[in-house]
DNA sequence: TGCTAGTGTACG
DNA sequence: GTACACTAGCAA
C-alpha cells in the first residue's frame, strides 16, 4: 500500500519558525524512515532550498493549506539524531533561530539551494550512471514479473541471471551503458531491452560510500602526557599543562588508540596558526585517519570529511570552530585544546556560539569522554573542575629558565632611566643583547598608528570619526588620521576644524612612533613591523608587533620578549582583562623555545597578573579572580548575556534599548541591568547599535532565565512602530 | 498618474 | 533569506 507522508522540514532560513510540512510520495511498499534525511524542498514564489526532516506521519495535518511536494531527497546518510538534538540545543541556548544553525553546520557545498524549475547543482561527489533498478533488488514480485518477461534462454534472460547471482547492492558504480554491457558480457541491444523492461536504471551515488577501507594506524609508544591522562566519572577531564608549548599538549598517543579502536575522534584547535603548525605531525601519526575540516583546505575536502563523518569513518577529525557541526555517526573522544582561546567564539554571523561549550555538549549528547588540554584554562573550567563536575589533572612540568625583569615605568621616569619617550634602560638593554647574540628581540606594543590623536594646542579639540565618535589616530605611513574602529580617514588638517588655530599636535604614541624610537636608539640594525616581515627569508633583528598574541613563527625564534605597556591590557574596561594579560604573558615565555630574557614595562603597581606571572604561579591568579568576580557576581558566578538593538535610525534604537534596560531592571530585579551602551558601527552600512549587558545570578536555570527575557522583550518588539530595528542576543560573549 | 524607495508579511 | 504587495513621497 502507497501513502502519501506528512514531512516537518527545517529551512536553512534566519525564521523565528523555520519549520514547514511538505508531502513526500513514498515509492516503496515499506514506509521510510526519512528523519534525519536532507530533502530539497521549494519555497515561496521562486526559490529552493534544501533543507533537514525532522519528523515524518502519514495522518493529514490540520490547516487547509496546499502543501508542495519535496524535489528530491538527497542521497546522504541520515543525519544522527542526538546531532539534531545538538543543534536544537545550540537554538535555544545561544537564542537564535534553529534556521540560522542549519546554515552553519551544513555548509552551502552540501545542500545546494538555487532556482525552483532550474536544475539543481549536482554535488560533486555524485557519480551518475546505470545501475540494476532498485525495485528488481527490493521487490520479488517485480523480479519475478521480469523473469517471466524474458524469454527462458535468451540473452537478455542471461543477463539479468548474471545480475541477481553476482550483483550486491551498493558494491559497483554506477556504470555507463557500454561498461553495463562489458560487464554482463553482452551487447548493446540486449542492455536496451534490459533498459526498457526495468532491469536497470539511471541513478546518483555517492562517490565516497565506495571507499574502500582505511588501514587504522597501529597505536605506538605511550608520550608522557597521554599516560597522566585519567578521566573520571564527569566524562569530562580539565588537563592542566603548565609551562607547555602547543606541541605539548596534543596526547597523540591516548587520541590513536581511540583511533585504533574504530573511533571517531574530534580534535579541535583554537586558530588557523597551531592548526597548520601541527599539520606535519599529525599527517605523519594518523595517516589516512586523518579527517581534515576548516575553511582553508578544498571545498572537496571538507566535504569528504563530512561524509566520512557522517559514515561513521573511523579516524581523526581535525579542524577550528566549525568543525563541531560535523555529523558523526560514531564519535568516540572529543579533545579541545586551548579550551579558553577566543578563536573558538563567533559572533558574526548568528549563531553566536562557543565551540568549546558546543562540542562539550556534542560529547555529552553522544555519551562520550571529553579531554580539555590547556596551559592556562579558564576560570571557568576552573571553577567547574573544583566543583567535581570536571576530573582535574596536572600534568608534571619544569619552569622554564627565562630571565625575567620588570621595569615600573613611574619610576624609571623618575630615575630619568627612560629614552625615546617609553624604552627603559632595563628594556634597550635587553634589545641590544638580542642584537649582539645573532637572536631575535620581539617587542610587543598593542597600539595601532603614530599618535593618540591630532589635538589642537588652542581649543585641545581632537578631529573624531563622524561614525563612531572616537578620537582619530594618525598613522604616519599614509600620513592620515585613521578611526581605529570602522576604518574612517581624512587628511591630517593644517588648521584646528573647531577654531581654526594652526599646528595640530600629534598627542601619545604608537607602535610606528616605537619604530621611530628605536631607529634612532639602534642605527644601522633592520627593524621591522610584524606584518612587513618578509616570512621566506632570514628575520630581521628586531620585530615589532601590535598584537599582544605574536605570530608563532617570531616567538618560535624569539630570544628576548619585551612587553612595552602591560597597561594597554590589563587596564582594558574588561572583566577578563587580567586573566587574559597572565595568558598572554605566559604565552609570550612558553611558546618561545628559544627564549632567554623578557622584559615587562608596566605602570599600574603590581598588577596580579604580572606577580603571578614572574612567581610563574597559575593558582595564584585564579585564586585572585575567583575573589574578585565573586565579590560582585561576575561569570562565573553568574550568567553574562548582551542584547544588541541595531537600527538606522539611532534616537529609536537608543529609546528602545532604554525601555529594554527599564523593563528589565523592573521585572527581574535580581538580574543586573546594565546599559544601553553605544556600539561601533561594524557593518559598512551606518546602522547604530545599542548593546544591553545583563548579568543574571546562577540560582535560576538558563532556560527559566532566557523564557524571561523573551517575554519581557518580544512584546516590546512587537509594540515597536518605526525604521527597521535588528535585535539580536549574544550568550556568554568572550 | 506613474515611478521609486522603503516597509510589512508570508513563505508549507 | 527572498518575493511580492502595498504605501508614502515626489515629479510630470
Amino acid at each position: 500500500m502507497q501513502y502519501p507522508l506528512y514531512l516537518s522540514v527545517l529551512v536553512p532560513l534566519p525564521l523565528k519558525q523555520p519549520i514547514f510540512t511538505y508531502i513526500y510520495e513514498s515509492g516503496s511498499d515499506e514506509e521510510p524512515q526519512l528523519v534525519g534525511r536532507l530533502v530539497t524542498v521549494p519555497f515561496g514564489p521562486k526559490k529552493c532550498y534544501t533543507g533537514l526532516v525532522l519528523a515524518q506521519q502519514h495522518i493529514e495535518p490540520e490547516g487547509a493549506h496546499r502543501l508542495k511536494p519535496v524535489l528530491k531527497l538527497l542521497p546522504y546518510p541520515p543525519i544522527p539524531p542526538y546531532i539534531i538534538e545538538l543543534w536544537q540545543w545550540v537554538a535555544s541556548y545561544y537564542m537564535c533561530s534553529l534556521g540560522e544553525v542549519l546554515t552553519a553546520a551544513i555548509q552551502q557545498g552540501f545542500r545546494p539551494d538555487g532556482t525552483q524549475g532550474e536544475e539543481l547543482k549536482r554535488t560533486a561527489l555524485m557519480l551518475r550512471g546505470w545501475l540494476p533498478s532498485e525495485r528488481l533488488m527490493s521487490d520479488a514480485h517485480f523480479r519475478g514479473y521480469l523473469q517471466g518477461q524474458l524469454k527462458g534462454g535468451s540473452a537478455a534472460e542471461k543477463a539479468l541471471q548474471k545480475i541477481l547471482t553476482t550483483y550486491r547492492q551498493g558494491d559497483k558504480p554506477p556504470m555507463s551503458l557500454q561498461e553495463l554491457a562489458e560487464w554482463l558480457e553482452t551487447s548493446s541491444y540486449t542492455i536496451n531491452k534490459l533498459r526498457k523492461v526495468g532491469v536497470v536504471e539511471e541513478c546518483e551515488v555517492l562517490a565516497s560510500s565506495l571507499n574502500e577501507a582505511v588501514t587504522l594506524p597501529h597505536h605506538k609508544v605511550g608520550d608522557a602526557l597521554s599516560k597522566a591522562i585519567t578521566i573520571g566519572s564527569s566524562r569530562i577531564a580539565l588537563i592542566h599543562c603548565p609551562n607547555s608549548r602547543i606541541e605539548e599538549r596534543i596526547p597523540y598517543d591516548f587520541l590513536l588508540q581511540r583511533v585504533a579502536k574504530g573511533k571517531q575522534v574530534l580534535l579541535l584547535l583554537p586558530n588557523i596558526e597551531v592548526l597548520k603548525q601541527l599539520m606535519p605531525e599529525l599527517q605523519k601519526q594518523f595517516g589516512a585517519s586523518l579527517y581534515r575540516y576548516f575553511s582553508t583546505t578544498t571545498e572537496k575536502e571538507r566535504r569528504t570529511t563530512w561524509l566520512a563523518a557522517l559514515s561513521g569513518e573511523a579516524g581523526l577529525y581535525v579542524g577550528l570552530r566549525a568543525a563541531v557541526w560535523l555529523p558523526f555517526a560514531s564519535l568516540g573522544l572529543v579533545a579541545i585544546i586551548d579550551e579558553e582561546d577566543r578563536g573558538y567564539r563567533q559572533y558574526e554571523p548568528a549563531p553566536r556560539f562557543t565551540a568549546t561549550n558546543t562540542a562539550l555538549m556534542l560529547a555529552h549528547f553522544a555519551k562520550v569522554e571529553t579531554l580539555l588540554l590547556s596551559a592556562t584554562p579558564s576560570i571557568e573550567s576552573y571553577t567547574l573542575a573544583l566543583q567535581q563536575k570536571y576530573s582535574f589533572v596536572e600534568v608534571p612540568h619544569t619552569p622554564p629558565d627565562v630571565r625575567v625583569q620588570t621595569v615600573w615605568m613611574p619610576k624609571a621616569f623618575e630615575e630619568h632611566s627612560v629614552q625615546g619617550r617609553m624604552l627603559s634602560f632595563q628594556m634597550i638593554g635587553a634589545i641590544r643583547e638580542a642584537i649582539d647574540e645573532g637572536g631575535l628581540a620581539l617587542l610587543l606594543y598593542q597600539r595601532k598608528g603614530f599618535a593618540r590623536s591630532a589635538t589642537c594646542p588652542k581649543c585641545q579639540a581632537s578631529p573624531k570619526c563622524p561614525h563612531c565618535h572616537t578620537t582619530l589616530r594618525y598613522m604616519e605611513q599614509s600620513r592620515m588620521l585613521v578611526c581605529g574602529i570602522c576604518g574612517y580617514y581624512q587628511s591630517l588638517p593644517n588648521h584646528c576644524p573647531e577654531c581654526g588655530a594652526g599646528g595640530m599636535q600629534l598627542i601619545g604614541t604608537g607602535i610606528e612612533r616605537l619604530r621611530r624610537a628605536m631607529e634612532e636608539l639602534f642605527p644601522g640594525i633592520p627593524i621591522k613591523m610584524a606584518e612587513e616581515v618578509d616570512r621566506r627569508t632570514k628575520l630581521p633583528p628586531v620585530i615589532l608587533s601590535s598584537s599582544y598574541q605574536p605570530p608563532q613563527e617570531f616567538l618560535r625564534s624569539a630570544t628576548t620578549v619585551g612587553w612595552v605597556q602591560l597597561d594597554l591590557l590589563y587596564a582594558l574596561s574588561d572583566y577578563r582583562a587580567n586573566e587574559l594579560t597572565f595568558r598572554y604573558l605566559m604565552q609570550s615565555r612558553d611558546e618561545a623555545p628559544q627564549l632567554q630574557r623578557i622584559v615587562v614595562q608596566h605602570f599600574a603597581t603590581a598588577p596580579n597578573a604580572l606577580t603571578a606571572f614572574e612567581q610563574n604561579d597559575y593558582q595564584q591568579m585564579l585564586d585572585f579572580e575567583l575573589e574578585e568576580r565573586h565579590a560582585i557576581l561576575l561569570p562565573p558566578f553568574s550568567r553574562h548575556i548582551d542584547i544588541y538593538f541595531e537600527s538606522a535610525a539611532q534616537s529609536q534604537a537608543f529609546q528602545l534599548a532604554t525601555t529594554a534596560v527599564t523593563t528589565l531592571q523592573n521585572k527581574l530585579p535580581e538580574v543586573t541591568t546594565l546599559g544601553p551602551a553605544p556600539m561601533p558601527v561594524h557593518k559598512k552600512e551606518t546602522t547604530i547599535g545599542y548593546k544591553v549587558t545583563l548579568l543574571a545570578p546562577l540560582q535560576r536555570s538558563s532556560k527559566q532565565l532566557r523564557d524571561a527575557i523573551y517575554q519581557l522583550l518580544d512584546p516590546l518588539l512587537k509594540e515597536y512602530r518605526g525604521p527597521k530595528m535588528n535585535c539580536y542576543y549574544d550568550v556568554d560573549p568572550l
